[in-house]
DNA sequence: GAGAACGGTTCCGTAGGACCG
DNA sequence: ACGGTCCTACGGAACCGTTCT
């Protein structure tokens, strides 16, 4: 009874052996006719279509991946989602990807241990073409997954130390940028809101810092070490942090923060404290967020294009998989955006 | 020669046979070794990991997915990813999935037309056991589509007459406790700064509209309809309607805005035009985004759970799909976040 | 442990028509 | 008019790596 006849609608999604059935033909004709409808008759390819879309069809993926050995998947491991612009870099990955077809298999593991290289290995496990890595550290378990699993992958804010590709700025300059800013108003003693800069993690963070000491010393300008305070990023650790450099009294007429969290939870505790930013105090941070534009006063930060590294990660992802890309349009270019929280130093007290 | 024997370091991934080849068992021994150590003997089981282990064996997922008919993936289709809260949304639901091993295969078409369709079309595609709609418009298709074929799905911020589960909060009520807020405080007179109402997909923001609209008529606060401005969500657009609003001289004491994004874009507008808030006019909104404890002056807003709507979603779907997953824990309450940008109403000029 | 699904893709082969000398 | 060749459109079947009986 149960021959290979089409069931027009069960409740079973239909397979290609129905809509071969239907269209009388073989899954063969059936399977070419919708990946190379050139191939087939017209007469042909009419009855097939019809078929399809009697049955409300849909082709299975996993067999289709299986087959292939291709899933048309892009993978994103993502440590620490919430706490930073990660979602804008997805968002840029996903649209990148996105013209091709691809998906976006998303995992944000938090981040405990050995979870990165977990996360990784399921991913793996669930066939990705691809595989975008954001924040990661860089464990030996991992890099050597990697290495085994032949697939492209990139690492986004990565280290370039690493192996692998790295996709990101020129950290060591963009310290240097805001720093300038801030030595050609006038400050000569200044202070810091930092993020971590231990772990490998922080690499990123770390390179940063060194360029704004860098520059710092070319220019001039201390950094006194008791005005340097690392910490989570975060709007509320921010405005803490803040605080501590108020009650130490360094003379300091600017600060510099890692981070846009940093810097409006920064201005907020000076606030609080009686502070008027910039004319008692100057705030200079990194990212350019959205809400940095209209936070009071506007924030004066180094615009970092997030969206585009997530897009130049998706477009060279893609390229490595044999896809026609062109040449990649994804400059990264930093700009500082001037606004309203930075001014000249107050006369000293 | 090419028998079934294991390939130590090949350069294509390992296969289950691979490793039962290699200790000695059979496939099937091999599979259930992975899935239900305990029914394997001690003894073979060692073998058979230590094998794994040697291989650098992972599963093939598409494999696995075609024979269970499940693939460990939930979809999210996600309308207008960066303009809105979904970025929260998606950290929870993936979060909450995680927990089962399930992953997020994500998918954020721009909206135009039937890409509402089409991107759903290929969720199907690719197999995903389950799928949240984040912002859709319920258009026939897809409704139909869905119909057709039988895997668990929510809406997320979606019409509960839609058809289908919906996660969402009563938005009637959200538009009324913010309003009373106002009437509380003394206003008599306000303004409005809102986002579209008119597409199916803003069904949301038109029921918070309702709620604000009877709120106010019970508590005879008038809402100058020259004194309404309906745009799209973001900072600009705040603060351009914060200086119309102004321009048209409408004798009100506070604007209620649809989002943060646009109530801290309109207090921006309104200290451009040398208002002070709230001294000068109060601002009030909802969602509690998190920079909006942030900005000066902190910003008076409805907290709304976006983050454990994810979250809700994602058990839901699981529970459909006949894992454990006790009762749901999360509630979805609302808070009213007093803070510095709502006063009393100045005395009239 | 053997072997049949699971649902596609793709290689290979062939029937049949067009075209040629 | 006929045998041979080439080409196109399609059918048949092997295969992808698991799971489950």
């Amino acid at each position: 009874m149960n021959q290979k006849t089409a069931q027009p609608s069960a409740n079973k999604p239909a397979s290609l052996a129905d809509v071969a059935a239907m269209a009388g033909v073989s899954t063969g004709t059936v399977s070419r006719t919708l990946s190379r409808p050139e191939m087939i008759s017209e007469e042909t390819r009419d009855r097939v279509m019809q078929a399809v879309q009697k049955l409300g069809y849909v082709v299975n993926g996993a067999a289709r991946a299986l087959a292939m050995r291709r899933s048309h998947t892009i993978g994103a491991v993502i440590l620490k989602f919430g706490s930073s612009n990660f979602a804008q870099v997805v968002e840029g990955l996903e649209s990148e990807v996105a013209k091709k077809g691809y998906t976006l298999l998303l995992s944000a593991p938090v981040p405990d241990g050995k979870t990165e290289f977990t996360a990784l290995a399921a991913m793996l496990a669930r066939g990705v073409d691809a595989i975008a890595l954001l924040g990661f550290e860089g464990l030996e378990q991992t890099t050597e997954i990697l290495a085994r699993y032949p697939i492209p992958h990139a690492h986004l804010w990565g280290d370039p130390k690493g192996g692998g590709h790295c996709i990101g700025l020129d950290e060591s300059r963009n310290g240097r940028i805001a720093l300038e800013h801030l030595a050609d108003l006038g400050h000569k003693e200044i202070g810091l809101i930092w993020g971590q800069t231990q772990s490998p993690l922080r690499y990123r963070s770390r390179l940063r810092l060194q360029g704004v000491k860098a520059a710092a010393k070319k220019h001039r300008l201390h950094i006194n070490p008791d005005a340097c305070i690392y910490t989570e990023h975060g709007f509320e650790q921010g405005r803490h942090a803040a605080k501590q450099l108020l009650s130490a009294s360094t003379g300091i007429t600017a600060i510099l923060c890692a981070s846009d969290y940093l810097a409006v939870g920064a201005m907020r505790g000076l606030q609080e404290s009686g502070l008027r930013v910039p004319r008692d105090m100057s705030v200079a941070s990194f990212n350019d967020n959205d809400f940095s534009a209209y936070v009071n006063p506007p924030l004066t930060t180094l615009h970092i294009p997030i969206r585009e590294v997530g897009m130049k990660a998706g477009h060279y992802l893609l390229s490595q998989l044999g896809e026609a890309m062109g040449s990649d349009p994804h400059a990264l270019e930093v700009q500082l955006k001037i606004r309203e929280s930075c001014g000249a130093p107050a006369s000293r007290k």
